[in-house]
DNA sequence: AATGAATGAGGCTTCATTCAT
DNA sequence: TATGAATGAAGCCTCATTCAT
């Protein structure tokens, strides 16, 4: 696909049409209106639906991982390991927050479109590598469950899609700061 | 609308389907080929597509927020407390696990209906009374983010429904109490 | 596919509108307006505008072969034969003249249906290995070109689609006879 | 509208599309594809599609009429008449193959365009006269149909473009004969 | 209660055509 | 002359919904 001259603004507006009201139930009309183009335009850009979504979903899917990857082949103790990882997690969600929220709602871990399947599942096993290291190095709790504990760290970032404003009064390192020190801490006093 | 006797087959197929392909992906012909009868016959059970959304997802948000309520007016410390809210969340999740995983892909935190947004919002304000408590009290850090505390806590537990099995090994009080106990008192050694 | 009720009256329809305007230069509406139903109705009957060509063009494209078939294997001599098939050809014309219209028009010798190829070329055979027969039972001349002629007799007679009238002054028996007579003996005085 | 430098470029392209895949079936971007242009760029040439087909068309329709008017006016027995008259068809099918199937394929005896209804019927009438003159002149049998006749030879002609190849071992005046021998003197021994 | 069949609106996509550059 | 990008109409198809039986 070419990517003419107002693709940002393409993929800007699909980005918030699908955060809004979901991918199925947001028509390539919304879409147009948001750019203020006609639907039969989009196809300048697109060549489906699904190919815009995959656009629209790319970036903060692909950064995640990259940096992931890259921060997990660091050699640092687990908890600190941990922190920045939330910071890089909510950094990307920040940074691409509308983009980053339609990868959460539409895809991560509901294992709808096989494309993807893969890249949402390595980044799982990266996480619960960190922790296993954390275990085996001893800055982790021994009976810490590896199953479970990596999906309450991803659940508890990636639900801020839900209800964080990241232009609001808490930035996306505070927020992952105060997210990781109950994850490594817990909240009791 | 009359309940008449298949109505129990109905809701489960539109949980299934709505949870495996969301609401506006998926047809009431999906619906009917689950339940084996006609899209048109729905309409005997049913007055609209979304009206059957939303007796689907009525169980498990009116027990999770009836339960809640209950516990949260007991007297108890707050880490207790904590511990059985999990026990509750992860129980209504085991109890209607497709139910739930609609409500939570569709409704938690999306304010796409107005309808829901009381019910969905008053949860997280009983989660953060609970948290305030166990402040006050002494039995939780003074420096606690009640802001964003609640929603780690509902984060990780709604999450639930896009990894977890709930027929698998891990059981759903032993599911809660791992997660209340990395919430408590964290993965650090 | 069902084949409700009206299904001969769509397939009537759709041979009509697709032998007036071409399959590609027909609409479904224009379908169904000649049924007298909506476009979207159709569906009930059709799984896509493709499959209503094929459903349209089948019945005179089988019946032609398994009649020539069963004609290819009797004993007779060639010049009968070719009168016969002669017969046979415009009878299946007059018969389904607007489905067969459509058939000689969108697929004969064209090759845009791959799955229609196969048919169409085991005519072509057929008539060929008539004509070989009889050159070689001595009935036909010797110099006769069988790369050629089949497709004279074949061209001539699917001809009759763009100007006979299967009702008009001339049957179908007659003008199989016209074209046959012409095909064996000539137009020399 | 102008011709600049690229017209037979453009011409030729239209024709083997239109070919191809039928007027309706094509798209002006196959066109464009074809002659290495965009869709846009084609307007430079033509005012719209169907006025393309029409050019695509003209040449060999003008070509026939005009050779077989001058033949009929000649002073020759019919058999030789005819003879030339199927080598003036084939040598047009020949010179213009692309083109003039699709006048075969898009408007011969079709009656959709009532721009080329008269030069189309007019060149029946032609071919009748001949036949009729030496039905006359006792060249012809007197038996022969000229309603039907007519037809055979231009079905036999026409029907060229669906399996012929203009390039083959097969030349045009060799096949002419072929086709002209058939129908005057027929195929029986 | 269920079916068969229809409706009508609307969604995705295509495509002839236009136009500023 | 060609391009890039848009328009707008229309086409195929889907689907929630209705209704007579």
């Amino acid at each position: 696909m070419p990517r003419p001259s107002r693709w940002p603004e393409v993929m800007a507006a699909a980005a918030k049409v699908f955060r809004a009201k979901g991918y199925h139930g947001a028509t390539l009309e919304d879409v147009a209106d948001e750019v203020g183009m006609l639907k039969g335009s989009l196809y300048n850009y697109i060549s489906s639906k699904e190919e815009l979504l995959f656009s629209v979903v790319r970036p903060p899917a692909e950064q995640l991982l990259s940096e992931a990857r890259a921060l997990a082949a660091e050699v640092v103790p687990a908890p600190e390991k941990i922190a920045r990882l939330a910071r890089v997690h909510a950094g990307v969600l920040a940074e691409h927050f509308v983009y980053a929220s339609v990868y959460v709602h539409e895809v991560a871990g509901l294992g709808r479109y096989p494309e993807w399947a893969a890249m949402d599942s390595e980044y799982v096993r990266l996480v619960r590598a960190v922790l296993a290291a954390g275990v085996a190095e001893g800055s982790l709790r021994t009976d810490l469950d590896l199953r479970t504990a990596p999906h309450v760290l991803i659940g508890a970032l990636n639900w801020l899609t839900r209800w964080w404003d990241p232009d609001g009064p808490i930035g996306a390192a505070e927020m992952a700061d105060r997210i990781s020190g109950v994850f490594l801490d817990g909240v009791r006093a």
